[in-house]
DNA sequence: TGCATACTTGTATGATAGTGCAACTATAAG
DNA sequence: CTTATAGTTGCACTATCATACAAGTATGCA
């Protein structure tokens, strides 16, 4: 087990972002791991959005993530010693338009769906999900 | 006196590049205030580069500038709290490369020919300076 | 076996950012 | 007044980035 040694301004690219601020927030704040569907009916973004950002985060060395079925939950990584002193950063943050206080409040509510600690009930926010696939043109094996 | 809210990926934005991570690096570290014709000499970019680039962490909020004369001493700024717990995760940065450390050792030995605190040499590596203004083509009042 | 769904990604597009050159301003000193 | 120099900025160029739509993959369930 080593540590990969990433650019400090990857680092900083990755949160140069209202949106990946917000992901990593939320998860420094709750000290919670979080599957994309809960990050998508907390921050109300689109899912294939979050996706994206989600990914940048992750090649940045802010996140890992661990699959468990069709749910992805995602964490972050604390490792190298700098990055924990980046959340502390962070969850100083001010929140002036309350916006997070926002994303934090729907994210707790979110969160009391889990069963056993899991994530069970998927995107709760139809609109924010990948439209229903037309089944003529399903894919056959 | 009033701290203005800075939008938080504006901030680091600010840091999303390797000069200005460079520059913003030394001042905590060093916890010194510097001119730009010493951070000239000391990062090796040119200096209107290096203008740039403060005048972006200067417009984030990380960056107060004084000018003196023909001077202009550039510190950092702690203000509001969580800007402190950056420049923290900032000083614990890995510089694998040794690169940084370069940087602190230049500018350590720029600082050397300070007079009474204060700079008084100007660019010492006319490669990175403006070049010299042909006289036939000089302003007239 | 078929379908719903959690999640990812190819592609096009508009916006933004870093760089270098050269020209500019401002100040100190002869 | 003239010159040198510390610092700033307009412009052109290139590259990168965030977004949206649509199509894709992977997995669980009836």
């Amino acid at each position: 087990m080593h540590v990969v040694i990433i650019q400090p301004e990857i680092v900083f690219q990755a949160l140069a972002d209202a949106v990946r601020i917000r992901v990593v927030r939320l998860l420094a704040a709750s000290r919670e791991e979080a599957c994309l569907c809960e990050l998508v009916d907390s921050l109300l973004e689109p899912q294939y959005k979050l996706s994206r950002h989600i990914k940048i985060l992750r090649q940045a060395g802010l996140l890992a993530a661990e699959k468990d079925g069709r749910f992805v939950y995602h964490r972050l990584v604390a490792r190298p010693p700098y990055l924990g002193r980046l959340y502390v950063a962070i969850r100083a943050l001010p929140d002036a338009d309350g916006r997070f206080a926002a994303d934090l409040r729907r994210f707790r509510d979110r969160m009391r769906l889990r069963e056993s600690g899991r994530c069970r009930v998927g995107i709760q926010t139809p609109s924010l999900a990948a439209p229903a696939q037309d089944p003529r043109f399903a894919t056959r094996a």
